[in-house]
DNA sequence: TTTGGCACTTGTCAATAAAAAGTGCTAAAA
DNA sequence: TTTTAGCACTTTTTATTGACAAGTGCCAAA
């Protein structure tokens, strides 16, 4: 248990560090309380043993732990208002009629992106709660055409597909079965049911109908898992104990670039905002990750800003806030 | 005019430079060729006059500059063979027969990104080469439909739409007008169609017909201008010169998050493999743009690799030329 | 025309020293 | 019992020095 003092010290030195990440030392801090620094050190002593503080060498300045992170953020931490600045330029965004939801979230994030530095992250939803709504076809020449497959969601995909021999009207005829018997089902169990509802029926009455079985079949098995919006990718530069250790830009860099990873990562069906720090997270042990579902009308989905630990986290959980409010409503 | 023996030296520092960024000096140079050091010196000393070399300081080896890169690249280079470990990466993406082509493109220009550490760049070709080819519109639900644009091209694109007390009948009746009267209408010019040619049939006899109106205008004109590729965004940090230089970097990485910058930038109507050497491109004056058109079926775009002016000039152009030839048969 | 040789420049690396920042601890003060 | 002043000690940062390596430019001889 932490004295008042202490909780006062340990959020001074989060909200220094935050600021400008060099270690605090003693001085400073006294200065804003009405104490001397020796009774300063005595504390930041006592916190470092709790493991709340750490050294980056014996005789510097303290540094918050991933621990004292976690604690500001549990304990200390005080939610303000959002700055005017901040909240005219997402209202730019949020008064655009136009926009559909999907747009409104996309922008709002490259808005925040861009005012704070730290990437963000928008995930729509899995393809198991996507269901087909309908597929269509369009054909672009004689050997080619492109399947459009849209979700109850909204969620569009589409690929093209070369076909030899295959008439539309045999196309058609598939499309027009898949339409009827299949339509409502999650994307991911598509495939399975073109194998044992449609292929049977279209083995007896369509010409070439293993090339055309064989492309729905290709075209529902890589409908991309998760759609996954990155804006400012490469943000993390811009912070300084980034930027100076290009290792760690790599590894961040690379796990934002798989995408297969990024699904498994941020996974989470509270829907409240949460703050993954450090080891917390699995994109990097040097990364805070914070993120919410948003859930609107059908469409639903996860937005996640990524920073260093060193985040400025009052600000972007108001910010995670203002924007889910106006989501939402 | 250079003497044969002064060809020979660029050459031989031209591509030792590549293979390893540190300045040459005349002694390994000289092991090379049958001549002293002094002799290896006389000529660089007027290589530099001629500005084809560069000094990094009054005694350092010599670098090529832009001018001696592009001495290099015109006189000098030699094409060679790909090698069969490249080639044969390569081939594994061209025998895929269930891609279309433009994910062979994009696919085969991942692996080169991955193989070469070379940011890869795949654009599409522009909007008013595209022509209206069909409309398709699914209803989501009571307020929103998707519109899903497809051009001659094989390029889809797809809106959501946010509509109030329209009727689905009215939503259909209007893009049937669509659908005969204006598709094969360049798609930069859709939206002035539309005024002139459907909103006075529509304004008639469609209910809500402005609010109609006014979204599928949005639609084409916000219709992307260019459908671009970018793969291994962050390879830059890959290369030396540059991951020693993070303000480089970001600069870099800030031309290829600007979609729009990208478009004017790669823009060339030469069928032949063009290079770009520094100042001689729009990105940045420390990278170089390799990059080519290809046409195939209707379909045509650019691809183009953008690394450092220190780039395996020979090695890259052999790729490209592989793809090309393989792309267009 | 080529080459050996040498003076000269610059960058790199290691060692040293001094200064700055900050700590921990002790003993005295409150 | 808590707080504080003071001081010894540690570590980082910065600058200085000197030695060495790499490389050049130029001159005079081959």
């Amino acid at each position: 248990m932490l004295t008042e003092r202490q909780n006062r010290i340990l959020k001074l030195i989060v909200e220094k560090y935050i600021k400008d990440p060099i270690p605090v030392g003693s001085k400073v801090i006294s200065k804003e309380l009405n104490c001397s620094s020796a009774t300063v050190r005595n504390d930041m002593g006592e916190l470092e043993n709790q493991g709340l503080l750490e050294k980056t060498h014996t005789s510097s300045g303290r540094v918050p732990s991933e621990a004292g992170y976690r604690y500001y953020v549990d304990n200390l931490m005080e939610l303000k208002e959002m700055n005017a600045e901040d909240m005219l330029k997402l209202q730019i965004v949020f008064k655009n009629q136009q926009l559909a939801i999907s747009d409104v979230i996309t922008k709002s994030l490259q808005v925040i992106s861009d005012m704070t530095n730290y990437t963000t992250v928008v995930l729509g939803s899995t393809s198991h709660e996507n269901l087909l709504k309908q597929i269509e076809v369009v054909p672009i020449d004689e050997e080619s055409i492109i399947a459009i497959i849209v979700t109850d969601k909204g969620h569009v995909e589409h690929k093209s597909i070369h076909l030899e021999q295959v008439s539309m009207e045999d196309v058609k005829k598939t499309v027009g079965l898949i339409n009827n018997l299949i339509s409502g089902t999650p994307i991911d169990e598509v495939s399975r049911k073109l194998e044992f509802e449609i292929k049977p029926i279209i083995g007896n009455y369509v010409k070439q109908h293993e090339q055309l079985y064989n492309a729905f079949y290709h075209v529902f098995s890589d409908f991309t898992n998760h759609e996954v919006n990155i804006m400012g990718r490469t943000k993390m530069l811009e912070q300084p104990e980034f930027s100076s250790n290009i290792d760690k830009v790599k590894t961040v860099f690379n796990k934002l670039e798989s995408p297969d990873l990024l699904q498994d990562i941020i996974e989470d069906d509270d829907k409240n905002i949460k703050i993954y720090i450090g080891n917390e997270n699995n994109i990097d042990s040097d990364v805070t990750v914070i993120q919410t579902k948003y859930k609107k009308d059908g469409e639903e989905g996860t937005i996640a800003i990524i920073g260093p630990k060193r985040m400025e986290y009052d600000r972007v959980v108001g910010m995670l806030e203002y924007i889910k409010e106006n989501i939402e409503r």
